[in-house]
DNA sequence: AACGCTTACAACCGCATATCC
DNA sequence: CGGATATGCGGTTGTAAGCGT
């Protein structure tokens, strides 16, 4: 046995809410809550809405301090970075934002924000022949959640791009399924377990973990990079990512021993020496930052697409 | 004034996950 | 435990207002 049928789908009304029923709304929830149950809400409140109809007019619109109107310079930049840090997951950023509602953020961003942001970068540049389309920024649509790994055939598409780098110890876990953010974003040219300090090379190579046909992404090269050859930080932010793959490797119920014979392993982690890792915590990212992760992600949506995944793949061959 | 286009925002739809029976 | 519904989320659509011609 489920539960009773949600509503009467024929006797609901649809559309815009007039003042009349805002106000029912309103005052029912404010006298009596919503108990829990929106789909008698309506029933209870003499309203000819759907549960859910309801609900979102509430959370959207009528909820107490719930901001209207323009969005400060502030709001934009906490937006701009979570956008460019975790994608479109609305609630989330909406979650930083007090009074701001997940679909208010939503279309400030597809009619507003995205504009403004993206005005100095109207054209997508084409990516380099020898950098992943993904370069620098995994794309959010990539990935379920910030820690999931690509979809197997987006996986296929890296592996056509890149040289992988097997780390021989981990091949007999079968059940990695996440990968740390840190280490998505990591800008090294390679993984390390055996961090060798001061070491650069000039390729751009990508690593992997290789378990069968899906790839575990650990390793990332930035379509943004700075230009001086600055290699600010690669050394501790390479620590950074060993220290990802320890917590990781802990989170995934490695156990100790396994984690030495990791971290034993002879792969080193080294920096392409122009490449400047993105910061970690997406508030830290500047301005500039933002724009091109943000086009980065806009321009490669069109990747995202798994029948041109084949197109793109010839493409770079 | 009328028309068409653009913009902004509210609301809906479909899907994934949680919860209930 | 399994099936069915409830809930929450993100993408998409509908529509009214504003603006230019």
């Amino acid at each position: 046995m489920g539960r009773a049928p949600c509503c009467d789908k024929a006797n609901v009304k649809k559309g815009p809410w007039s003042p009349e029923e805002d106000a029912k709304l309103k005052e029912y929830i404010e006298k009596s809550g919503t108990g829990g149950n929106w789909i008698a809400l309506p029933q209870k409140a003499g309203l000819r809405r759907c549960g859910k109809s309801c609900r979102l007019r509430w959370l959207n619109y009528l909820r107490p301090n719930i901001k209207h109107g323009d969005f400060t310079d502030d709001e934009d930049s906490i937006i701009c970075s979570l956008f460019a840090s975790i994608g479109s997951r609305w609630s989330i950023i909406a979650a930083q934002l007090p009074g701001r509602t997940d679909n208010d953020i939503k279309n400030y961003w597809n009619t507003k924000l995205k504009k403004k942001i993206m005005g100095s970068h109207k054209k997508c540049h084409q990516p380099s022949p020898y950098a992943s389309p993904y370069s620098g920024f995994e794309p959010a649509s990539l990935t379920s959640s910030p820690f999931s790994a690509p979809s197997p055939s987006i996986s296929s598409a890296y592996h056509n791009y890149h040289t992988t780098t097997q780390f021989r110890s981990l091949s007999r876990y079968e059940t990695f399924s996440s990968t740390p953010p840190s280490l998505l974003n990591a800008n090294c040219s390679s993984i390390s377990t055996g961090f060798q300090e001061g070491q650069h090379m000039g390729g751009s190579m990508h690593s992997y973990l290789v378990q069968d046909s899906s790839l575990l992404r650990f390793g990332g090269e930035a379509s943004c990079s700075s230009s001086d050859g600055s290699s600010t930080n690669q050394n501790s932010y390479g620590k950074e990512v060993e220290h990802d793959l320890q917590n990781y490797l802990c989170s995934t119920g490695v156990d100790h021993e396994d984690q030495k014979i990791i971290f034993n392993s002879d792969v080193t982690i080294e920096y392409a020496d122009h490449q400047k890792p993105y910061s970690e915590n997406p508030l830290d990212y500047s301005l500039e930052e933002i724009k091109q992760l943000i086009s980065t992600n806009l321009c490669n949506n069109f990747f995202v697409d798994e029948n041109k995944t084949d197109e793109k793949v010839a493409y770079y061959n």
